[in-house]
DNA sequence: TGTGAAAGCCGCCAACT
DNA sequence: AGTTGGCGGCTTTCACA
């Protein structure tokens, strides 16, 4: 990994707040502007940084509701696991798609409004492709949710 | 929800890219700067945009390993569930949490670099507070991770 | 809401250590 | 690798229709 200690503390201020400008990254991790610009423009062409984006709020946006749905196959070969993947990410409520080990196949993190908005994707998603087994667990309460990764770096 | 068309258009590119200059945004959502700007500055205030972050690659910086726990408890009195909560906020590793519905009580999402540093944080979770039931499971592959929520507005 | 325009910061580059 | 200096442009803001 080519990143040294400046590099991990730019990266851990940009995941807090990607509005931040270059002049405040420099003064906090102790370098002048330019190079610390260099190294921002760096991370983003190596892809250390894939996308600055706003995080909305969902409660707000009346989006207040996760379901976590388990999801079991007999079928495991690799053409179908590609068509799964064409489904799931045409759906929009799905917001976190996983590919597990142990007793379940893939878990899914789905975003509705509400307990029928999900009967409604739950109605599409077994229309749109064969599955064995679908187990539903609903959040009634999201208690933390961060995009920030937990780095190596001191925090600052 | 005092959100019209347009608003909810430009929450839908923000969300997607947050370094988007005011200028296209309001080429975009059909109206002239300064307006798209009011709007924008309207829509942070009241808190829809949350924050702007910048997305990490998780995968390069040796962080590829997310483990979904399952937490039961016999204890649902209001101040243990608080304890747990400041427990789980200090740990950066768990990147998300949600009280459940059904069999169990609570859904970590835990990001760490391999099986022996999740075997670590495991080990500080169960010593930090009193768990009756903790299940882990592994997920082999995030075939999708979105930030964004599915708006009603229309895709641009 | 739209237009226009001023002020200022910021990203970006050049020349050099 | 680092710094210093500066140009151009975009963001932000205001005044007014």
């Amino acid at each position: 990994m080519d990143l040294d200690e400046i590099d991990l503390q730019i990266l851990a201020l940009l995941q807090c707040d990607a509005s931040i400008s270059t002049e405040l990254v420099s003064q906090h991790v102790g370098v002048s502007k330019t190079p610390c610009w260099r190294r921002m423009q760096r991370l983003e062409k190596l892809g250390y940084v894939k996308k600055k984006v706003a995080l909305l709020d969902a409660d707000k946006l009346d989006l207040g509701v996760s379901v976590f749905v388990q999801i079991k196959t007999n079928r495991h070969d690799a053409s179908w696991a590609e068509e799964l993947t064409d489904v799931i990410n045409d759906f929009p409520e799905v917001v976190e798609f996983y590919r597990m080990a142990g007793e379940y196949d893939y878990l899914l993190r789905v975003l509705v409004k509400d307990i029928s908005a999900y009967d409604e994707f739950y109605k599409k998603l077994i229309r749109s492709t064969s599955l064995t087994d679908v187990t539903s667990n609903f959040a009634m309460e999201q208690i933390k949710y961060t995009t920030e990764v937990p780095l190596a770096a001191p925090k600052i």
